[in-house]
DNA sequence: CGAAAAACTTAGCTAATGCTAATCTCTTTA
DNA sequence: TAAAGAGATTAGCATTAGCTAAGTTTTTCG
């Protein structure tokens, strides 16, 4: 006997198995942000750079994302082609407005993430890693839920 | 002029441009978190399915993951290859030990992660999508705590 | 100034993950 | 039981993001 049932874990308590189309979509969301992220971590790293240094170079962006200047150059490429950077050869790279809003949206999850992690008591080399990661996969609810967390302990 | 300045930005207080040794580490481990995410959410899957139908069939993966069923094969080919399940041709799906193990951790994480986000207030639609999103970028110090948060809560 | 060093780019490779189209196997059912 | 339908697989393509090695440009410094 061979027969989907989608339905079998529908029970309101099952932390399990939701819809199947649901379901479906959640990990679609997660293969979206999946995409989205490592464009937005160049970005906010070059904001960073350009904010902190004056000039994002690509040796610096290559030591602090942990590659090679290879891959860091391929990558301002395909940044390029979105919009969110302007570069032209041997010389350091800028941001596009359109990159600036993503730097600075980014920075701003970034921010609220790790003082988030900081206020639930995680230690602070912790929190940093972690905010790395959590900060492409939260939702604009969440965010704010973290943000009136973090406020409310003022 | 041009010289990289690594320690522009180590004051204390910034939460911009850490160390860029510590920085390089973690984006390092986003990348490592990225590499077994995939793998951990379809045994996750695969396990749950097992559990809720006593069997996991390519039809019913690729249905909850959003995906083809050609690309399960190839997928639960790349899992067979490390070991996480064992699967004859045209028959269903079973988790070795080993992929029980990961499943197994891969829940609790799940579980806790939800529940977390719900009981900071975050609604049950997203917190099911954040969950999945964020459970494999959360540190065990950081899960720890979602714990004890919990808890404290009762 | 000119040579050495540093920074950047290009070319070509690999691996992972998705897709479609075509084919094969198994199950159901008329 | 044989044909139709469902499920699974294979082959081949595209994209992304990393790498090394080799070459080019810019900067630094003797």
């Amino acid at each position: 006997m061979r027969r989907s049932n989608d339905d079998a874990a529908s029970e309101p308590g099952g932390d399990l198995l939701p819809d199947a189309a649901d379901h479906a979509r959640q990990y679609a969301s997660v293969r979206r942000a999946h995409e989205t992220e490592l464009i937005e971590d160049y970005v906010e790293l070059i904001g960073d750079l350009l904010a902190a240094e004056g000039e994002a170079r690509a040796v610096d962006i290559a030591r602090r994302m942990g590659v090679r200047q290879a891959t860091v150059t391929k990558m301002v490429g395909r940044l390029s082609e979105l919009g969110l950077v302007k570069s032209l050869p041997y010389r350091s790279i800028f941001l596009t407005d359109q990159g600036q809003a993503v730097a600075e949206r980014s920075r701003k999850r970034h921010v609220v993430v790790l003082q988030f992690l900081r206020a639930i008591g995680v230690s602070d080399a912790t929190a940093r890693i972690d905010a790395e990661g959590l900060e492409h996969h939260v939702s604009d609810e969440t965010l704010e839920v973290m943000r009136r967390f973090i406020a409310d302990l003022q």
